[in-house]
DNA sequence: GTTGTGACTACCA
DNA sequence: ATGGTAGCCACAA
């Protein structure tokens, strides 16, 4: 996956975070070869249309916490999408220790 | 070229 | 634990 686009390269990443895992973002631009670009995989994710079969949800920040406000609309979609896999929540956090992948 | 902008991080008080 | 800060870097204008 070398000279494909850097955005292609993360969505085929991210496909790979299996059901009831998660995985930071930084995690993601390390494993595609490009560490350092954490912010780009958030600005990537960003552009996913919204009936993108793309696991998403499992992308959160390197605190464990959902990267979008708590309370905002975005946050609470994906955390109940977290939740339906089996993923735990302590308040707003997830137990990286848990569930990271890999 | 240069500048501004993030769904980020690591570090430090 | 928690908030501020300074790096970070591809991309769009």
């Amino acid at each position: 996956m070398e000279h494909l686009k850097l955005n292609q390269i993360i969505w085929q990443v991210v496909a790979m975070i299996p059901e009831g895992k998660v995985a930071t973002y930084g995690q993601i631009a390390r494993i595609c070869g490009y560490p350092g670009h954490a912010r780009y995989v958030g600005t990537t994710l960003k552009q996913l249309p919204d009936d993108s079969d793309l696991p998403w949800h499992r992308v959160i920040n390197a605190k464990g916490e959902i990267a979008f406000p708590v309370g905002s609309d975005g946050y609470q979609r994906q955390r109940k999408l977290l939740e339906n896999e089996g993923v735990q929540f302590k308040q707003n956090k997830i137990k990286l220790l848990d569930y990271r992948w890999e």
